[in-house]
RNA sequence: GGGCGGUUAGCUCAGUUGGUUCAGAGCGCCACCCUUACAAGGUGGAGGUCAGAGGUUCGAAUCCUCUACCGCCCACCA
C-alpha cells in the first residue's frame, strides 16, 4: 500500500505476525559465541507442558524479552533461551484423565504403555504454551529449545544423581513423608500447601491399667488412634507425674500403651497428654524413634484403613473410618467432648487432596551443605534480589533447610538411576543398567520403581540447557547467566536449588541478578484462579487489544514488587498508546510524501522548540535506561510514554506544523521534518523493547530500508550530553507557561476553539521580550490567538482577563466575550493560591532555625520563590482591583 | 506464633536521595471542540488533612515508634 492509505487506527491483528515471521527469517533472535560481543543470558523458566498461556507467563516473558531486546540492541550476544518442563504429576494426572475417559486405568496399561501415552500427549499438547508465547512477539533462540526429559538434560540428571551420591549427599530411608493418597506419591514439604479449616478437637478417654483412672488426649484426626503406640506427657506436668512409666488402653483396638514423657509436649494445649502414632504423623515419628517406640502403619497408600486396625475398620477410608471411629467411642463412652477447632490442613499443590503423613522409604538430598554457599552468595550480593526483600525470606529458608525428598511413586519423570540385585540386596547407582550385580553376578536386576521430583531436573536448568556435563564453548561463554525473571512462589522450589546446583556443579552462581515478578490479581484483589473464573485468556486479550497494547500495559502495571490488578479494560492503556504513536507515525509519513528524508540536514535550523525536545529526548534516554537497570520497569515505561504522548506529541509535533506547512524555504521543511524523523525513530528504538511490533511497523514505514533491516537490531541510543540544556528549557517553559495561561483563559472563559484572540504581554525584560518575539508563531498557533503585542508598560485593557507569567502580565481582551463574574472567580483563585504560596515562604524565610540549618542553596532558593510570589500576587490584586472598579 | 507488604483524588495506581510550584498520572466526571496525525483524540476544569496518633528534623507522603484495617508468606502445637 502506499504512504497515504496508512489506516487511521492502527490494527495490531494486521502487522503483528508479519513482523515475527520476518524476525525469524531473518535469524534475529538467534545467538551464538560471539569474542567480539558480551554475552547476555537469559534462560526462561520452563513452563509445564501441561500449561496454557496466563497473564502470569505474560508478565514473566514481557519483562524477559524487554531486557534481552535492551540488550540486544545495546550490542550485547544476547541469548534467551526457552523450553518446557515435563511437569511430573502435574502431566500424569493430564493422561490419566485422559485414558479415564477411555475406562482406563494407568494401571490397566502398564508402566511402558502408560509412558508412550505420556509421550504422545506431549507430543502432541506439550508446545501448546510455546507458540502461544510466540503472540507475544518473545524473541528467544528457538534452536535451543530444550525439554527437561530430553536426552542432554537425562544424561545431565543421571550425572548429577551419581555424583550426590557419590559425595554422601544422596540417601535412602524411611521417613514420614507428605502423602498424597490422591496422586498416589510423595511431596516435597514446599509441595504442600497448608490452608486454614474449620474441623474438630476430639477429646477422647484412654483408661490406665489396672485403675478406674483414664488419660484424656486430644485430636484432630481421631482415625489414627488405631495406629497409637503411646501416650505423652511434659515430666513437668504435675497432673500426669504419677501415671509416668504405667500403661493406657486403647479403646476399640484393646493395645497396651506406654505412658512416656517428654519435653516437647505442651502442657497449655489440650489436655497436656498426647496420643503417639509414629507412622502417622512427624512429631510423634522423632518422638517413637527417641523412645523406642512400635510403628503401626493403619492406612493404605489410597488412605484406606489397612489390615492392622480391627477388623470392622479395615478396607474404608480415612474420613469413614473418622465418623465410625469417633460413634463407637461415644457409644462406649471413651468420647470426653468435642470441640470446634480451626486449624492449618495440608493440601496437595497439585489436587487439593489432604495429605496423610506416611511411613514410607524415600530418596532424600541432604540440604544443609548445599545451602551454606548458597546462602552466603546472596548475603554477600554475588546474587542480587530485586526487590531486595525477598533477600530475608531466602536467608530464613536457607538457614532452617531440611532435607529435599526427591523420590515420587509415580510414572512420568526422571527414573532413579538406582539398581537392586534380588539375590544379595546390593544396591548399585550407575549410569548405564548393569547386566549382572557387581557383587555376586546375579543377574536378577532391578530398577528402583521411583521417579524424581521434577524440581530435581529444573534446579539444572541455567547449565543442563548448555549442554552441561560436556564441557563446551556455549557453557563457557554464556555460562552464569545475567538475569533470572520469575515468581517469588518459587524461590525456594527453585530458585534457592538453582543457586544450590550452580555452585555445586558448576563452581559458579547460575545468574547475576533475579527479578521476582508481581502476582497478578484481578480487579477486586483475588488471585487469578481457574475456579473463579476471573482469570482472561491472554489470546482473547491480544486478539482484542493486541500484542503489543498487553505488553505495555502489563509491565506499566507492576511497580517493582507490588502485587497487580489487572482487568482486560486496563489494556486500554496500551491500546490508546498504541493508536498515539501510530498517528504520529501516519502524519510524519503523510509528510514526507512531498520531502525526502535527509540525514545531513536533521540538526539543521535549530530553535528553541528542536533544541528542548533535543534536550528531552536524551533526558529520557538517560531516564530510561537508569530505570531499566535498576529493574523499575514501569517508571521506564512512564518515562518513554510521556515523551512520546507529551513532548513529542502534544508540543513538538503541534509547534512544527508552522514550519512544515509553511516553511521560509525548502530545506527548512526538509530539515525540520528530517529532525522529527530522527527523533521520533529514536523514541521508537527506545520503546521498541516495550512494543516490538508497532515500532517495527512504523519503523519499516517511516523511510525506505534495506531488505533485512529491522528496528530490533538497530543500536539502542545513547544519551549525548551535550543536547541536555537547562537554560533551552526554562525559556521553553516560559513560552508553554504563556500558552498554558492563554488556553486556561480560553478555556475557563468558554472560547470555541474557532475563536481567535489576541493576547497582550507587559514585560520590561528584554531577554522575553526577544523570546516572544522570535516565537510568537507557536503562541499563535497552539493558543489560537490573532495578534500578540510584546512590550514595557502597557496599561491593562478594558474587558480584558489576565494572568500573571513569570511575573510578566498577561492580557487577553475579550470585549463581549467576558464574563467578568467568571473572571472575578478565576482572579480570587489565583490570588489565593499564590496568598498560601507566599505565607509559607514567608514563614520559612523568618523562622531562625530554618535560615541558620539549611542549606544555603535551599535558602537561596526559598528567597526567589518569595520576590517571584511578592510580584506575582501584587500583579494579580492590581488587576482584580481594576475589575471591580 | 513469627515475618513481610499495603493504606495517596470517585476508581486503579506512580511518587528513587527528606527540600525547586510536590501533592501527580490514567480512567471516570464537567465544559468547549470532529482544528488538514489521532474522538482510542485535543484544550481547559472540578476533585485529596497522603489510614490514624506520636516522634526525629529548620523542613516529612518520604525516616522512626505505636495503633487500625486489608493482603501475603513461613511454622510439627496434637
Amino acid at each position: 500500500m502506499t504512504k497515504r492509505e496508512l489506516a487511521k487506527v492502527y490494527n495490531p491483528q494486521e502487522v503483528e505476525d508479519k513482523w515475527y515471521e520476518y524476525w525469524l527469517k531473518n535469524g534475529y533472535f538467534y545467538a551464538k559465541v560471539n569474542p567480539d560481543k558480551k554475552p547476555y543470558t537469559i534462560v526462561m523458566p520452563p513452563p509445564n507442558i501441561t500449561g496454557v498461556l496466563t497473564l502470569g507467563h505474560v508478565l514473566n516473558n514481557t519483562i524477559q524479552d524487554i531486557y534481552i531486546r535492551w540488550k540486544r540492541m545495546q550490542g550485547y550476544e544476547a541469548c534467551w533461551i526457552p523450553g518446557t518442563d515435563h511437569a511430573g504429576i502435574a502431566t500424569q494426572n493430564v493422561v490419566e484423565k485422559a485414558i479415564a475417559k477411555e475406562g482406563l486405568r494407568r494401571e490397566d496399561l502398564g508402566r511402558e504403555k502408560f509412558l508412550e501415552r505420556v509421550w504422545q500427549w506431549k507430543e502432541e499438547y506439550g508446545n501448546t504454551i510455546i507458540k502461544q508465547l510466540k503472540k507475544l512477539g518473545v524473541s528467544c533462540d528457538w534452536k535451543r529449545e530444550r525439554f527437561t526429559m530430553d536426552e542432554g538434560l537425562s544424561n545431565a540428571v543421571k550425572e548429577v544423581f551419581i555424583r550426590l551420591y557419590e559425595k554422601g549427599l544422596i540417601y535412602r530411608g524411611k521417613y514420614i513423608v507428605n502423602w498424597c493418597p490422591r496422586c498416589h506419591t510423595a511431596l516435597a514439604d514446599d509441595e504442600v500447601e497448608h490452608k486454614e479449616q474449620s474441623g474438630k478437637l476430639w477429646y477422647i478417654k484412654y483408661p490406665i491399667e489396672n485403675s478406674e483412672e483414664f488419660i484424656t488426649v486430644a485430636t484432630t484426626r481421631p482415625e489414627t488412634m488405631l495406629g497409637d503406640t503411646a501416650v505423652a506427657v511434659n515430666p513437668k506436668d504435675e497432673r500426669y507425674k504419677h501415671l509416668i512409666g504405667k500403661f493406657a488402653i486403647l479403646p476399640l483396638v484393646g493395645r497396651r500403651l506406654p505412658i512416656i514423657s517428654d519435653e516437647s509436649v505442651d502442657m497449655e494445649f489440650g489436655t497436656g497428654a498426647v496420643k503417639v502414632t509414629p507412622a502417622h504423623d512427624p512429631n510423634d515419628y522423632l518422638l517413637a524413634i527417641k523412645h523406642n517406640l512400635e510403628f503401626i502403619v493403619v492406612m493404605d497408600t489410597y488412605a484406606k484403613m489397612n489390615e492392622n486396625v480391627p477388623e470392622k475398620y479395615r478396607f474404608i477410608d480415612r474420613y469413614e473410618a473418622r465418623k465410625e471411629v469417633v460413634k463407637d467411642l461415644e457409644a462406649y463412652g471413651y468420647l470426653a467432648k468435642v470441640e470446634d477447632y480451626t486449624h492449618a490442613v495440608g493440601r496437595c499443590y497439585r489436587c487439593d487432596t489432604v495429605i496423610e503423613p506416611y511411613l514410607s522409604d524415600q530418596w532424600f538430598v541432604k540440604m544443609k551443605p548445599l545451602a551454606e554457599k548458597a546462602l552466603q552468595v546472596v548475603l554477600d550480593g554475588q546474587i542480587k534480589f530485586y526487590p531486595e526483600r525477598w533477600v530475608k525470606v531466602y536467608e530464613h529458608w536457607m538457614r532452617n533447610v531440611r532435607d529435599w525428598c526427591i523420590s515420587r511413586q509415580i510414572w512420568w519423570g526422571h527414573r532413579i538411576p538406582v539398581y537392586y540385585c534380588d539375590d544379595c540386596g546390593e544396591i548399585m547407582v550407575e549410569r548405564e543398567e548393569p547386566k549382572s550385580c557387581k557383587k555376586c553376578g546375579s543377574t536378577k536386576i532391578r530398577q528402583d520403581e521411583d521417579v524424581l521430583d521434577t524440581w530435581f531436573s529444573s534446579w539444572l536448568w541455567p547449565f543442563s540447557t548448555l549442554n552441561w556435563p560436556d564441557d563446551n564453548a556455549d557453557l563457557r561463554y554464556f555460562y552464569p547467566t545475567d538475569l533470572l525473571v520469575t515468581g517469588p512462589d518459587i524461590i525456594f522450589f527453585w530458585v534457592a536449588r538453582m543457586i544450590m546446583a550452580g555452585l555445586e556443579f558448576m563452581g559458579k552462581i547460575p545468574f547475576r541478578e533475579v527479578y521476582f515478578t508481581s502476582i497478578i490479581r484481578d480487579e477486586f484483589g483475588r488471585k487469578m484462579s481457574k475456579s473463579l473464573g476471573n482469570s482472561p485468556d491472554p489470546l482473547d486479550v491480544i486478539q482484542e487489544y493486541g500484542a503489543d497494547a498487553l505488553r505495555f500495559t502489563i509491565v506499566y502495571l507492576a511497580p517493582l514488587g507490588q502485587d497487580i490488578l489487572f482487568s482486560t479494560k486496563k489494556c486500554e492503556i496500551g491500546r490508546n498508546f498504541a493508536n498515539k504513536i501510530w498517528n504520529a507515525g501516519r502524519f510524519l509519513i503523510m509528510n514526507l510524501d512531498e520531502v525526502e528524508y535527509k540525514e545531513e540536514m536533521k540538526f539543521n535550523y535549530l530553535d528553541i522548540a528542536d533544541k528542548w525536545i533535543l534536550s528531552e529526548l536524551n533526558k529520557t534516554i538517560k531516564e530510561l535506561n537508569h530505570a531499566l537497570e535498576t529493574y523499575r520497569i514501569n517508571d521506564a515505561t512512564r518515562t518513554i510514554y510521556d515523551f512520546l504522548w507529551h513532548d513529542f506529541c502534544d508540543w513538538y509535533l503541534e509547534i512544527i506544523k508552522d514550519r512544515i506547512y509553511s516553511p521560509e524555504s525548502k530545506d527548512e521543511k526538509i530539515a525540520v521534518l528530517s529532525r522529527a524523523v530522527y527523533i521520533f525513530e529514536t523514541a521508537l528504538k527506545l520503546l521498541h523493547p516495550f512494543m516490538p511490533f508497532i515500532t517495527e511497523e512504523i519503523w519499516q514505514n517511516l523511510r525506505d530500508r534495506k531488505e533485512g533491516a529491522s528496528i530490533m537490531i538497530e543500536p539502542f541510543p545513547t544519551v549525548d550530553e551535550k543536547w541536555i540544556n537547562d537554560e533551552i528549557s526554562k525559556n521553553m517553559k516560559f513560552i508553554q507557561d504563556i500558552i498554558v495561561a492563554v488556553r486556561s483563559i480560553r478555556g475557563e472563559m468558554n472560547i470555541p476553539h474557532t475563536k481567535f484572540c489576541d493576547v497582550i504581554i507587559n514585560t520590561s525584560n528584554n531577554d522575553r521580550k526577544d523570546l516572544v518575539n522570535e516565537y510568537v508563531s507557536y503562541i499563535k498557533r497552539l493558543a489560537r490567538v490573532q495578534n500578540v503585542t510584546v512590550s514595557s508598560g502597557i496599561k491593562r485593557p478594558k474587558f480584558s482577563a489576565s494572568a500573571v507569567v513569570s511575573g510578566d502580565e498577561i492580557f487577553v481582551p475579550l470585549e463581549g466575550l467576558i464574563d467578568l463574574e467568571i473572571e472575578r472567580k478565576r482572579l480570587e483563585k489565583e490570588i489565593k493560591r499564590y496568598e498560601t504560596m507566599l505565607s509559607e515562604t514567608e514563614r520559612k524565610l523568618s523562622d531562625q532555625n530554618f535560615i541558620n540549618r539549611a542549606p544555603s542553596d535551599v535558602i537561596e532558593r526559598e528567597r526567589q520563590k518569595y520576590e517571584n510570589f511578592k510580584l506575582t500576587l501584587e500583579k494579580l490584586r492590581q488587576n482584580y482591583a481594576y475589575l471591580i472598579e
